[in-house]
DNA sequence: GTTTTTGCAAATGATTTGCATGGAT
DNA sequence: ATCCATGCAAATCATTTGCAAAAAC
């Protein structure tokens, strides 16, 4: 990931910095969904001294290239998603844990009623609210 | 609407107050998407001196009631909904604007999986990520 | 050398909380 | 009369911004 990243970089005329680097490596070896202060955390063990700031830029930087996904839950919390391919969300109204699920879901006709209305998308992610395994047993 | 809230306020002992019905009927006049300060200034219209916290008080409410749903954009934003015809969202990566697209999405494969796995669907909503036209226009 | 990126500190903005008063039952 | 709900003000939280110094090109 960190080579795709600077080869994008410098594609966008921009610079390449170990800071960036550190990020992009961090968020893509946790391999689950990360908050912006989780990825901070670890990244500050690597390189201490990288501030919020320039993570959560980098984290934008990052998305902005395709990279990472950003998924908020119905709560409002946001979350960073290394993954690349198009998959969906499910998510516990209770204790807000985010699965993954790995379904196709046919949205060929959501997509095509968005372009017929101008809107170009970009990706479709399907958000399940309800109620995980085990939040489902402690409530009975 | 109103009137399902006083039954379900009673059934579970809590008060019917003002505050609550007029909140209720405005979200559900409305009719989409609105965000907390939205309904805030429709509901001080209708019965000024209402405060925002009693707004956001209520809006979790009816959502434990299951009458409204919330729903978050991937930037974060929070947006109520009453929650009668399940619909899907447009957000525009660019400028945030959300809009609705009524097309219906064949999700059985993917809450069945989610069943499989221990979840407890609830609802299933799609957000599409995307450029709007005004934005997709300007970005040339 | 020029321009972008960083780090710091402070600003922002939405949502939540504590507490005393008022109101529904 | 009791206890919940409200309004107010202040607190909180994640995220963003302005700006000077540092680093990448």
């Amino acid at each position: 990931m960190e080579n795709t990243l600077a080869a994008a970089l410098r594609e966008r005329g921009q610079r390449v910095t170990p800071q960036r680097l550190v990020v992009a490596r961090v968020i893509d070896e946790l391999r689950r969904h990360t908050t912006a202060e989780q990825v901070f955390g670890v990244v500050s063990e690597r390189m201490p001294g990288v501030s919020l700031p320039t993570v959560y830029a980098t984290l934008e930087l990052l998305e902005d290239l395709g990279l990472v996904s950003r998924v908020a839950t119905p709560r409002g919390a946001v979350v960073y998603d290394p993954r690349a391919d198009e998959h969906h969300h499910l998510v516990c109204r209770r204790c807000g844990a985010i699965t993954d699920v790995d379904v196709d879901v046919p949205t060929a006709q959501l997509l095509a009623a968005a372009r017929t209305s101008g809107f170009a998308p970009d990706t479709a992610q399907v958000v399940v609210k309800g109620l995980c395994g085990a939040c489902a047993a402690a409530a009975v």
